[in-house]
DNA sequence: CTGTTAGCGCATTCAG
DNA sequence: CTGAATGCGCTAACAG
């Protein structure tokens, strides 16, 4: 009794206005409240006929679909998260643009989710994301809670590491070798002949990967038998103008310095500026190596030289490899090296 | 009869492993569901002893509540979509940040969807994201298709408009008088006594605001009894790139222009980088005014005039507004300025 | 304060 | 190719 129904729903419905449901859509079509499911996500499914009955229907009642109650009943929604330490780091930013960009091409939509470098709050995080039964997850880096990693291996959809490689990733690993960019930096100011040679970073208590490349940058300068030991940090989110201040700080704890390795392009952005307005020559009197490739590096009067990332490319490289498994054209877990190139320039 | 319902359960279930569910975590505490899902929502409607053992169950079974089911009985998700032009324009990055850190410490998701101008994706994605059941909707200005407009209206829950303000708006509007703004800058540039000043922008099919602000500077210009019709522009993304491009072109075809009024600050950052390399000195031969207030505006040589927009703090303030409706704690429709600030400094 | 009942709107079986 | 029946996991309503 189908009027019977009806009427029962009027009552009962919590939300005031009766928003167009796909039974609405069937009955205005006259066919089953399937078919239009079917002519909708499946149209290939349907006959012509039907399904231009159907398209009809939609159109005219205007209708949009509950995404909500098709993930419940289909146990998953178009929905990715993309879970990164910080929206104010222009890394992450491109990093998103690219995922954004690929996913929402291929009609999934990116849920964001910040951690502020917190794993507790990454935990958190993730356990609520999981609730909205995501298709996949993006996640920055390979370090995380162990529950983390658990929760996100045992619920056996596609995930995604970005950022560094290594060699226990949860599922999908993309990024670069982020200890060889540093090193890679390192090397290239001793080759070019500089010696006292210092590190330079903010909020490396926080971010791993800078730390990472320091290490390396240490173990290049100590076998080719200079002072690795030359760092100088504070814990300023990084910004144009806490790279100025660490660059002032050390020049006057360590006059000497001849070069400095930023830990990002930021810093080393902000030093140079710095240093035009005071008249430091660069690279005479102290040379200057970044990390990142912002554009803005090559505007820099001297251009910076630094370790180029492709952060849009990995972002979009990881959407991709989720895309991929979700359409099963690829099985197994992977790991994909997107490389960095050392950018050359006045600066060094 | 429990066990038979259990039974068929494990045989129908969709996706093979078992999650843990409500009802599990109802068992284990030897409570009703409904029970689970109150101390869990609304913890002060239980009493502290049933609390206490729900909150066990909970930890021991690890359950995590499924969002879209709660989404689905209560007609709601804790999902807010924000609607962006583009996400590589640095504005609305800013933006986007305030906005996710406010809603995130109020336990909403960002639902990120971008446009890339079109207002016909607009409508396409503003249908999509509404089957979220989202709880509001923060969008980027005011221009929308009608449909839209209508759509997001009868839908009745809070939408915030964000950047430009103005009289007909769908629900909130928070932002700055662009258009003021624009005047702003060419006022400063005419009291300086620049009198051949050229507007410089570059996408500005697309970006309407930026229409906006040159239609006020040149009517600045006319009143002042100046040429306002100086305008150069290409339809490239806002750069530094593009904005060197811009400048060395108008310098060309124009070399008497004495003033540039820049769409935003990274096409008057590239400019003004240029314009050191080539020896070009800024202001004496051309003042160079921006619009954003980007932190490298200050540690530029000379350091860029410009109009600074609160963008950080505009995300937060939609993120309040719409949150202040959310908790009923703000009734009616309302539209904050928050205004801008004249930054003046050496490159005018 | 706690429980019972009855769906939310859709997609997944399984039949025809 | 089309349809009927059923339930995804949770919460709103209404009793007790």
């Amino acid at each position: 009794m189908p009027s019977e129904k009806l009427a029962n729903r009027e009552r009962r419905r919590h939300q005031g206005e009766h928003r167009v449901t796909l039974e609405d859509v069937a009955r205005h079509a006259g066919v089953a409240p399937i078919t239009v499911s079917r002519a909708l996500n499946t149209p290939e499914k349907v006959s012509t006929k039907l399904r231009d009955r159907v398209d009809q229907a939609v159109k005219t009642l205007g209708y949009v679909p509950n995404l909500i109650a098709g993930g419940l009943a289909s146990a998953g929604t178009r929905v990715i998260p993309v879970v990164v330490p910080s929206l104010s780091i222009l890394t992450f930013i491109e990093v998103i643009h690219g995922i954004q960009q690929t996913l929402e091409n291929a009609g999934y939509q990116v849920l964001l989710g910040s951690t502020d470098y917190d794993l507790n709050r990454e935990a958190a995080l993730v356990d609520s994301v999981l609730g909205y039964s995501p298709s996949g997850v993006i996640m920055t880096g390979l370090h995380h809670r162990d529950t983390t990693i658990d929760r996100l291996r045992a619920w056996g959809r596609p995930v995604v590491e970005l950022m560094e490689l290594g060699t226990s990733y949860i599922d999908m690993n993309v990024g670069v070798e982020t200890s060889e960019a540093g090193a890679c930096m390192a090397s290239h100011l001793v080759e070019r002949g500089y010696r006292r040679i210092a590190f330079l970073g903010t909020g490396m208590d926080r971010d791993y990967r800078a730390r990472y490349r320091y290490h390396a940058h240490r173990e290049v300068l100590e076998r080719a038998g200079l002072d690795g030991s030359l760092l100088f940090q504070n814990d300023e989110p990084a910004s144009y103008e806490a790279g100025r201040r660490v660059f002032l700080e050390a020049l006057e704890a360590q006059p000497d310095i001849d070069a400095i390795h930023f830990a990002n392009d930021n810093l080393a952005a902000g030093a140079i500026m710095e240093a035009n307005r005071q008249g430091i020559r660069v690279p005479d009197e102290v040379a200057i190596g970044g990390y990142l490739g912002l554009s803005l590096a090559e505007h820099l009067t001297p251009r910076l030289t630094t370790v180029v990332l492709p952060r849009f490319e990995m972002g979009v490289r990881a959407a991709e490899m989720l895309l991929d498994r979700l359409a099963g054209r690829e099985r197994h877990a992977q790991r994909v090296d997107l490389g960095y190139r050392l950018a050359v320039r006045e600066s060094t």
